[in-house]
DNA sequence: ATACTAACTGACCCGTCAGTCAGTTAGTAC
DNA sequence: GTACTAACTGACTGACGGGTCAGTTAGTAT
């Protein structure tokens, strides 16, 4: 138990709007982090900012605000790095999806409560509109990926090339985000690491997968 | 719209305990697919079941009760498919991972209230308990899988053997999730399509991954 | 000192919701 | 019919939480 003052606990009297906006932005990004939206009560994070809770709505038009705020903040500093490491990445998809997966694994690494505020609140509308925004990128890729090499005969019957690339980008995401949460929750693997692994799982599947490699099921 | 009673609609009067709980149970099952638990009030599956929230608490102690029980229902249910499929498979590995992903797809296709409620109400502890369930068997697997040929050598830098598993099973389920949650939504898609998709993409990664491939990042 | 402004608060309002209880009524047994 | 039981309900309570408002006080300007 530390005795001195927590940062954000004890921010007495009269700061600038600007600044109180702030403590507020910080208190709350804490506490949503911890639950979800309708778990978590405004008072909490009042207490949290060490305010009152009227004082929020000076801030604030409404808790759903609040909460947007916070999204647009950490959402657009997300994908910025997501894309921003896309773009810069030398030419090969391979290269590509690395420095993606840098850039997340830097942000999930360097915004742990940002991340756990995204994924404790998935339900969330705001929340899951963001992941789809994400997901926007990631199909695009992995549709440029297969768009280049992907034969029109792999296609497995009845299936459009479009719904590959969405499913594919679908698991692709699904893997990482679940990497992510878990790495979260075990700090003590190095990044390095963790690219690896996954580079190692998800990346060979989607090679193949992109090369237009089919899978038969075993004759039994 | 239909003028006749939805089944669930109008189950008028004096039912016999046991056939009342059971249409609890399917109300609730339903109003608790649409929204998060807490986002969920009993007056809507009271509603939902053609009755008033008092006679709920004749058969359940609490609205926790009340959704613990769906969650044992069809938990155990899913498990069993799974675990079910995967012990009455083949030998081989690959056709272990067939067998217990159709079983999860049957579950998925022809409970698809019992697989809402559950993703979407992943952040509830209770689920997230029965995820972890779900997790040690997807987790045995990889496990057992790995240990028959994964080399020594293949392991990261300073990377436990276990780490490896768990890191990687958490990537299937994360995949297969993933497209589960898709699927629930773009029912067009066959179950052998889907299926295919994902042993496209998960297979191979978890193959080589097994087979202690390394992925060696590209020399810039 | 006085006045003014903007940061800040305590106490309140009101809707919602889990949970309770005193009854009412449908079915059954005689 | 009467009596009994078990299914069922309406009207309630108490807590909680989002949102409001009439003020109070810290800092600043003159």
């Amino acid at each position: 138990m530390n005795s001195e003052e927590d940062a954000p606990l004890a921010p007495r009297r009269r700061l600038s709007a600007e600044a109180r906006r702030q403590v507020i932005l910080d208190a709350a990004l804490d506490v949503f982090a911890e639950g979800g939206f309708h778990e978590t009560s405004l008072e909490s994070v009042a207490s949290r900012a060490g305010v009152s809770k009227a004082l929020i709505y000076e801030h604030f038009e409404s808790k759903r605000e609040l909460h947007q705020a916070l999204l647009e903040t950490y959402v657009y500093d997300m994908l910025e790095r997501v894309t921003g490491a896309v773009a810069a990445g030398a030419g090969s998809a391979e290269a590509r999806l690395q420095a993606g997966l840098e850039g997340f694994l830097g942000f999930v690494e360097g915004s742990r409560d940002a991340w756990r505020m995204l994924i404790r609140n998935r339900a969330n509308a705001d929340v899951s509109d963001f992941f789809e925004r994400l997901f926007d990128e990631v199909a695009q890729m992995v549709g440029g990926l297969m768009a280049e090499d992907y034969p029109e005969s792999a296609l497995p019957e009845g299936a459009q090339f479009e719904v590959v690339v969405e499913v594919t980008a679908r698991q692709l995401m699904g893997s990482i985000t679940a990497i992510a949460d878990w790495w979260d929750e075990n700090r003590a693997t190095p990044r390095a690491q963790i690219l690896a692994m996954v580079m190692e799982f998800a990346w060979v599947g989607l090679e193949r997968t992109a090369a237009g490699d089919r899978w038969e099921p075993p004759t039994a």
